[in-house]
DNA sequence: TTATTAACCTAGTATGTCAATAGGTATTTA
DNA sequence: TAAATACCTATTGACATACTAGGTTAATAA
């Protein structure tokens, strides 16, 4: 399950995307456009910000701004940067997991191939390609 | 993210297939051989039965058996019986769910086309193929 | 008959995550 | 100097997860 924090992370980027006129958009606007919490969007827009994917300015005329055009960013990297991981297991989320089961578990190369799939499938999706315009 | 309920599921499943000589296997054994809490298991294994997905008997001599071939088993149906759904999404996990942004959703087709990716891979891998003989 | 083995049943519990809310401070512009 | 805005810290209620505990019922073998 994705959660709030990806879901919402990926429609202010479209939002920032399609209401981009060289100018900081407040996150007032965006929440309301988006019908979300602005306080909550807070917490997610910061995330953002310190990952380098969108700038912030405040002050008056502040607000937020991608920094790279709609097609330089994946959906993958935005989910996963929201998300922590996207994998649908621990001992492949966790780099540092050991499992002494790893050698013999059958189970294992099924959730990598799945990984693999999931991974391809949101990184080869960009922001351009959910936008309107 | 699976979680253990999907996981353990899984993996009694294969367990029962790798083992099975006509008679019950009782959940001691399955427990020990995935070095799992049965008591845990107990919970688990209790919604595979009353799926009709395996049977259970009572008594000295009792356990679990499956009561279909490998093959015929999807893990789709095995993961999607003890997550509840696959859906990486609530409003397209849950057909009840109401969402008046849905015309206008501009994330939603990409939830759709994930979700159809995810339930064709699962559906497609069988129980079988998970075995090692 | 009786001991044993096993499924089946109900309940509780610690921990963590999710999805927010609350109330402030710092910064920038008009 | 007033307004608008980002930015910061803390808290909370609800819920799910991953178990544990202690029993009852059912079937079989000695």
């Amino acid at each position: 399950m994705i959660s709030t924090r990806g879901r919402y992370a990926l429609r202010v980027m479209i939002d920032l995307a399609e209401n981009d006129n060289g100018s900081f958009i407040p996150l007032k606007d965006i929440a309301a456009r988006q019908e979300i919490s602005k306080k909550y969007l807070e917490i997610i827009v910061k995330d953002m910000v310190n990952a380098n994917l969108i700038v912030g300015a405040s002050g008056k005329g502040g607000g937020y701004k991608l920094c790279r055009k709609p097609n330089k960013y994946s959906v993958g990297e935005i989910l996963e940067l929201m998300e922590g991981t996207l994998s649908p297991v621990a001992c492949l989320a966790d780099k540092k997991y050991m499992c002494d089961r790893k050698e013999k578990c059958q189970t294992l190369p099924l959730w990598e191939e799945f990984d693999t799939m999931v991974h391809d499938f949101f990184y080869g999706k960009k922001l351009a390609d959910l936008m309107k315009k």
